[in-house]
DNA sequence: AGATTGACTGCAT
DNA sequence: CATGCAGCCAATC
């Protein structure tokens, strides 16, 4: 497990989610965009820290996305299709390939 | 303590 | 537009 002593009171985990929770509906951020607002912490971090996400967690971890605007890989399978899904039902529409317009609904 | 990996990013080819 | 390479920092092995 990782260490979990930590002596800023909130862990850097603890961190991530709460700048994702700040995300409002209809929104999207990059990783980039999170590790920036966190600070101290990278994209890679960001992503590491929402892969530790527990399922029914409250961090809408659907609302990161890559830098491209698209959904991140994260393996084949139905995990992008129920991220793209969720954002769906948050108003945001994508475009053809997939790609959210960061112009429009980036944070 | 050291090497590997990863839901990333940006530039180069 | 696809692929490659380097930088990034913490978790995991």
């Amino acid at each position: 497990m990782e260490e979990e002593r930590s002596q800023n009171g909130p862990r850097l985990y603890e961190r991530i989610y709460a700048a994702v929770r700040q995300i409002p509906v209809g929104r999207v951020a990059t990783y980039g965009q999170i590790a920036r607002l966190v600070g101290g912490c990278s994209a890679q971090m960001v992503g590491f820290a929402l892969a530790a996400l527990p399922n029914g967690s409250d961090v809408p971890w659907q609302r990161v996305i890559n830098a491209k605007g698209k959904i991140s890989p994260r393996g084949i399978g139905f995990g992008s299709l129920i991220q793209r899904t969720l954002l769906e039902e948050e108003g945001i529409v994508f475009m053809q390939d997939e790609i959210i317009d960061l112009n429009t609904y980036g944070w």
